[in-house]
DNA sequence: ACTTAATCGAGACGGTACGTCCTGTCTTTAA
DNA sequence: TTAAAGACAGGACGTACCGTCTCGATTAAGT
């Protein structure tokens, strides 16, 4: 997010500060959760003062937002060969991701704001749910080619369905495994080809 | 929860003022949501003093874990003649109840607690899903009968399934009508009984 | 129980519960203090009802007065046949009121609250200072007679210079014994008739 | 008590607002006394928060006493040539000092919490007793050396007893006028040298 | 090498809400 | 009726956190 060309004077951003603090704000949030997470405590963490949190983010909606984008894996366009074979590969990766606690919380907090603070939401679709949901349609796509799937699937739809079901999942876990559950949910959705 | 018997002696605890800060939590809970909420505001807009939420509650969470218990509506099974008639009535319920400023804000801090305060969920759960999946599952069996879909279709998985998409829609909403996205949603899973 | 006799239609405990609370209050009063004795501390040592309390006293300031009032024991007029004698025996007699744990705790009440509330005063003005005052005139007249003292002594004006000097003690306390300070202190006062 | 070098990190605490928060509590104090007096109310009328007061002061009594100390004014050794004339003026400064009504409630407050919370004693005998005191003695020392009064006699315990006698007619208000009545209670203990 | 100016850590600031405690009143059941 | 038990409205207490604001002390870039 850095500006294209820089060249203010006195002291430039620290940035191993920055990296501590974002650091330290995605361990608080897995530990702590959102809400029981102080601005203090985040800053005496970081080994850092406040003033250079707050000279960043505008508050602390902000900081969260940020840490969180900051956790970017990249997400790899499976290609098995196989329908099957590669929405197993996303379910899995989605599935690592989402279940641990900073996955959690992350999610908590996104849901939970969603009405109130549109931020958090936004970050969440750009960065997570947005590459994946274009990955979701290659995959449908070349399963559609190999007629693995009928045409007149909306692999929007389905992904939509996927996510749902996944969240509801992070909510009320299931009895059976995780991995299971979703992979059944969405054979529901992804009716083969009619012969 | 009330004890099958009570002859305690003491003045017995105020139903109206009960009541009244139930209404009071409610209220303020849709008009400003969970964090931006006082107790004493609630206390204040209820008329009562502050001693006597805490008296029945421990602190705000089980406050507001409760006044939204109390939000129990009646939940009655349809019977249309007619699978999606049926299914649109439920939809319909599910929808208007969701989408209210109270709803809203229920869901988000059910969702967003869920982890770390389970009991916000569990409300959720046993008060509000799980009659519906009942309702689900009656509807369900009825066109299995009327063989207007396929004999081994699991109720509760398309139940979890429309659940998750609701829950989706509400932090990413659907550009096009609540309810015809559900309703599309649902169809994807809910398949017609081969011929 | 205390169903001995059970023929009492009206209020059998009345004078137990009085007695009980006055001894509660009295308990606590030289334990903690006036401002740390709560209402409810006092009924539940008494093993008695709030009511119970309010029915007779309209606030807790009355009801310490009463209960300090009720430690009433009698001054005797000394009489030695010699006005230092006669003086020991009132300033021990003094001092052994005063110095006890309940002794220091109304003298404080009394004086803290002396200027907002006469109450206080008032009650140890007449139950305790004014028996001593006309004690101390008795005994200096005497004295006068046998011509042990001035004949203008201002009996009055030297019992309250002792009465001064005894608060002060209570809050400053001598180096020196206590009755011989006050001994002292007095012996300034009651000079001896001139030769 | 400052410490003698200063050069601890980050902001200062503020001066003004220290001013502030002493100023308004001696308002309040003289205005409604110690117990009716708001910590809150303390907070708004010094136009600070209540962080601030809380940062510095751990609970009112020791606020309440910093507050009393920081009332010191200078005490002067009267010098008019004469001993009633040098007692005249120390009767006035003292008893002008006592009858305001924050040198009541001080008074009060210093009285009713002497045998719990020795600080308010401590820092009214400090400040306030020991340095008249001091003058009482130096007055009269020049007093013998003028022999107006006799040389065995005792500064300590006649200043003491002054004290007491301040003490108790603030308790229990003389029907003369207050000088008057020290005056006389003074004349008696210091009496004059023997021809 | 010397300015210059934005940064840093530290921590105080005003404000708001929390949950606890206490007073004096009210309301019930039991006797 | 009176007692006991305890709920009630109101209000102060002292704590925690937020986002802002000073401090003196760095730290590079541009003279």
């Amino acid at each position: 997010m850095k500006d294209a060309y820089k060249k203010s004077p006195g002291r430039p951003r620290s940035v191993s500060s920055q990296r501590a603090m974002l650091k330290a704000t995605l361990e608080l949030l897995a530990e702590v959760g959102f809400e029981k997470m102080s601005m203090d405590a985040i800053a005496t963490r970081a080994g850092i003062g406040k003033t250079t949190i707050y000279r960043r983010y505008a508050n602390k909606d902000e900081l969260v937002a940020d840490a969180i984008e900051s956790v970017r894996e990249e997400i790899r366009v499976p290609d098995t060969g196989n329908l099957w074979g590669d929405m197993d590969a996303l379910i899995e990766n989605a599935t690592q991701i989402t279940l641990t606690p900073l996955g959690k919380q992350a999610v908590a907090m996104i849901i939970s704001s969603a009405s109130s603070n549109a931020k958090f939401a936004r970050v969440y679709w750009e960065k997570y749910l947005l590459p994946r949901k274009q990955a979701f349609a290659s995959v449908i796509e070349r399963a559609k080619v190999r007629q693995e799937v009928a045409s007149d699937v909306d692999a929007g739809l389905v992904f939509d369905t996927m996510s749902g079901i996944m969240l509801y999942a992070l909510i009320f876990p299931p009895e059976e495994a995780w991995t299971d559950y979703i992979r059944r949910s969405l054979s529901l959705v992804l009716r083969p080809m009619p012969k």
